[in-house]
DNA sequence: ATGAAAGCGCTAACAT
DNA sequence: ATGTTAGCGCTTTCAT
């Protein structure tokens, strides 16, 4: 049995194929009894739309790209997961592209991709979010995207955020309620912005408390675990050393998990640490982090939805949501020593 | 300027629409003075072509699939990483589709994917690997697809494999010449088969050192944190105790240092732990896991080649590579307690 | 409410 | 070595 196309469904119900195409794209103007003549006849044939054929006469691919400037590997997945979630119910299929975003080439290769294959709209994570360059060449192509995370031009698309900032002057100010004054910030890569408003939060919560941060408290990692290993390091030899690490992310909190523990530093009695993000991690290594959940997956999500309604219908408004954080709080964070 | 599309660049440069379409697809027979005159009209109009129309006509979508039924979230992210590696420099672009393995509308929503999307192909990865009832179907839907790590009817398809088996037996050994005799096993979930190589390993190790392995050393979890710090408890209430513990993937071997530090055990002094996959926690967490890296995003990558091989000429015979594991020998394993 | 005809942009088969 | 022609299977007009 060879595979059924729409004219077999239009012979078999015994309709063009013109009602047939109505039926499956859920079009109006179907009397109920052809629309169940051609359900059947779908049904029997095990009939499926050639999605290369739809694509070229109808000028849409239902494939979203989703694309990633590795930032963390599990800060891609639960974006991915939450793209796929929202993707399979509404049979969109998704392409993944990872891309250099410091490579010259960005545009170009992002460009190809677009254009061949004719995504029908694109999201972007951080720091991709940012890359102004790229939005306008997005625009340009007139491909629908949507964003999340981003801190600059926000009015260029429409977008997903959490209270980056909000959240980490909570945990700063948590922190100083336990005691610590002498608290260390490893700041994550320059160009994901969004972790720059980490630090700022940070920063308000220190001054709002009267606290002057010291210019070697704080450090400048790349969101990666060695570099969080690292700059722990060389903020625990400053002296007096800081009683409490606040990183931007759980990869270098961890970081510093294993830098106190090689330096023989009892966490959290001589050295508490708090982190960002909630990854499996936080709760894997010990003492557990007390960190900062982010809505990732529900970022993702709500991100795909925007952007297929934006599809759907490209007259409505660009629109926006944000997703709070939470703060966990877990065994590596306590009271300062005195 | 709008798009240009075949035509355009055939008018530009003087010649039909085929000659541009052999040129774009580095067909023979074309004369060198022919192929610049295309190559500078494609050039000058930037021209791309349409992959619907490319896929519709060809019956080729230069799509890939890659099939994942969630095993580790590191596990599917090298995967990932090894796959796209190979489709960049090839052009291919790959969709991701995982599946719930337990679904019993898997066949279903897979043969939806491949007949609506026109892949070209498909990387399957465990447990889908062994899913037998899949390899039948798309092998009736002839759809090439390549499998990594199967351990059933190899003959079905093309294949990269590692040798867990051996690398687990190599550990056990290991351990065993540290002085440990009474070895703990934690097996990952029981639908990911090569995981049980990885027992099977483990138990003839133990039996070629004269051991009998004690049933009650022996745990089952599901590949996840949470179940290896659960079955750490039950192995560690055991009398007398366990001296080593070796977990099938580095996950659950996390949880079984959770476990001991809750406990109180000393990490190697007290009890000795190895995991498998060498996934980045393993040197994340405190002590630095001794484990067994797989090498997994090699794996990937000469799996997609052979998939992409097998699409260039069908008549190809189906190939098989393997590619070693090797033991990484770490802190948390040491000479047992006298 | 339904249908007929004309493409969408490409490749395949067959000229030349 | 190059060109001509006829689809691929669908959606979009535009009739009816």
């Amino acid at each position: 049995m060879t595979k059924a196309i729409i004219d077999d469904v239009a012979e078999l119900a015994g309709v063009s194929i013109k009602t047939v195409s109505r039926v499956v794209n859920n079009e109006p103007n179907v009397r109920p009894a052809m629309r169940d003549k051609v359900l059947n006849a779908i049904a029997q044939l095990d009939y499926r739309p050639n999605m290369s054929a739809r694509s070229l006469a109808g000028n849409r691919s239902y494939l979203l790209g989703l694309l990633y400037g590795t930032p963390s590997a599990h800060y891609v997945l639960d974006i991915q997961e939450g793209v796929l979630a929202t993707c399979r119910p509404q049979r969109y299929e998704l392409i993944v592209h990872p891309c250099n975003h410091q490579d010259a080439n960005l545009i170009e290769d992002i460009s190809a991709l677009v254009q061949n294959s004719r995504i029908d709209g694109v999201i972007l994570t951080p720091p991709l979010s940012d890359n102004i360059e790229l939005l306008h060449a997005l625009k340009q192509m007139s491909v629908p995207f949507v964003r999340v995370a981003p801190t600059l031009n926000k009015e260029l698309s429409a977008y997903v955020e959490t209270n980056d900032r909000d959240a980490s002057y909570e945990m700063t100010c948590k922190l100083i309620a336990l005691g610590h004054s002498r608290i260390g910030f490893i700041g994550g890569h320059p160009d994901h912005r969004a972790v720059g408003l980490r630090f700022e939060g940070y920063q308000a919560a220190m001054l709002d408390n009267k606290i002057r941060p010291a210019a070697d408290w704080i450090a400048t990692g790349d969101s990666s675990f060695d570099s969080g290993e690292r700059c722990a390091h060389q903020l625990l030899q400053v002296e007096p050393r800081p009683t409490a690490i606040f990183a931007a992310n759980d990869e270098m909190a961890a970081g510093v998990i294993l830098a106190a523990h090689q330096m023989g530093i009892d966490i959290p009695a001589d050295l508490s640490i708090a982190g960002f993000d909630d990854t499996p991690v936080a709760h894997q290594i010990w003492p557990a982090l007390t960190t900062i959940r982010q809505p990732i997956q529900d970022m993702a999500k709500n991100a795909t939805e925007l952007l297929i309604k934006q599809l759907k219908k490209s007259t409505s408004p660009l629109s926006a949501s944000m997703l709070p954080s939470l703060i966990i709080t877990r065994e590596s964070t306590g009271r300062a020593p005195q």
